[in-house]
DNA sequence: CTGCTGCCTTACATTTCCCTTACTTTTGCC
DNA sequence: GGCAAAAGTAAGGGAAATGTAAGGCAGCAG
């Protein structure tokens, strides 16, 4: 799994002008971003902001209700999220300004797309880079950089066939996997007369992930097909 | 079943040129495309589109009695589906432009054919890459690879026999199906004696995929010689 | 009208998978 | 080599999926 993790990254952009904003809402999410919200004022912003939690903003120094910087310092009160600002002018007033309030990075319009991209992106990279991507259940999460799942707080480690199972399940997260298929991706070559050791496997990876294991909701089995992994349904 | 289904996503190419056109389309058909479907103006682009529903459109931004432009605000009026730009000139202008509109990608003619072809597997890769190939009946809709049926947003599990006899249907979609030939992708080597059996799934199966299971539109019996799955008609 | 055919419908019986658990064997590390 | 953890095995039990059977209904032929 690459690092696509940092493509889900909820981005809030703010900017006035209506064309820009969907001209670069759509360059995003035309890279793969899956996560873009706008705003075209600062009240606006405020409130998206509160409401979606964004992880990275592209904020527009003027705003007709008031400005960018004006606007971080309210963000400011309630997330450490990055900040990338846009202005009309070049002016280093400006620049100076607005990275004294912790902003990130800096672009003047008229900007190129390809800019804004390779510098969102390197922002992302800079602020995200520890985190490894989790993959969302139900009632927990699972780390597979680190071979673990994550539930109530706790960190529970995955053994090697706990670990190969659940991959091959994520990779076709919400799709039936055979019995079959399943155990080529933990056994290979030879993958017959396993089928019950799957079963152990499967009993033991839900003792790791379901809040309760006699009644899975994340890794349900489809009786006489195989099984499936459901991530966690987002709002 | 393989990532096979963007071959059959339906491709609308727009462009006033004749020889260009079709060209192009059989650039396309070539490699294995197979709903391709052409226009050569704006009037007859947007006709097109509305009956047919494009998942790709591939657009010419010089048309006789418009722009590309104008065409893809109007498209958007009622679908979402990816656009590709053609343009005669490279300009940074048009790029932007297109772009804003929510563009998905841009060519310079003259372009490659590879490039093209490229250009468009990653662009339905990209915008359809997490669905599954829906099979479309009337009322609902049914997603092997999740084996579900998906009616008014529901989803709805279908067991093992019911996933194999619909398979079955499926494969022969409009065609008759007999008796003998669903017990056979069913129960196999001995498909005798199940006719009863058959009868009891094929009613389960239109609870789950019908709306009123007692007046079937989609699993459709022939009297005396089996049953048809009609997919939904497309006007 | 009567009986017949072919399928529908429903409720119920049966079976098949899979779950669960405890136990044995294997692996890998000290 | 010894020990703990991981992996594999086996058997009894249970619930959902499947199979069965009987009563209907519609259409049709005589």
């Amino acid at each position: 799994m690459s690092a696509d993790y940092l493509k889900q990254k909820r981005i809030l952009l703010v900017d006035d002008e209506p064309d820009l904003l969907t001209l670069v809402a759509n360059i995003l999410r035309q890279d793969g971003y899956t996560d873009v919200r706008t705003a075209d004022s600062f009240a606006n912003a405020l409130h998206q902001a509160e409401v979606s939690a964004p992880e990275l903003a592209v904020l527009d120094v003027m705003l007709p209700d008031g400005s960018g910087f004006g606007l971080l310092k309210r963000l400011r009160g309630f997330t450490d999220c990055p900040v990338l600002f846009l202005t009309a002018r070049g002016e280093e007033e400006d620049r100076i300004r607005g990275f004294g309030l912790g902003a990130d990075d800096y672009m003047v319009k008229p900007f190129s797309p390809r800019e804004l991209l390779y510098r969102i992106a390197a922002i992302l990279r800079r602020t995200y880079r520890s985190e490894d991507p989790l993959v969302e259940l139900d009632g927990s999460r699972i780390d597979f950089a680190r071979a673990e799942v994550i539930r109530d707080g706790e960190q529970i480690p995955l053994t090697a066939k706990e670990f190969a199972l659940l991959s091959a399940l994520c990779r076709n997260a919400g799709r039936i996997v055979t019995i079959d298929a399943l155990c080529t991706a933990v056994w290979g070559d030879n993958p017959y007369g396993y089928e019950n050791s799957l079963m152990a496997h499967i009993r033991r990876i839900r003792e790791k992930i379901e809040t309760d294991p006699s009644h899975p909701v994340s890794l349900v089995t489809v009786k006489g097909l195989g099984y499936k992994l459901i991530l966690k349904s987002r709002k």
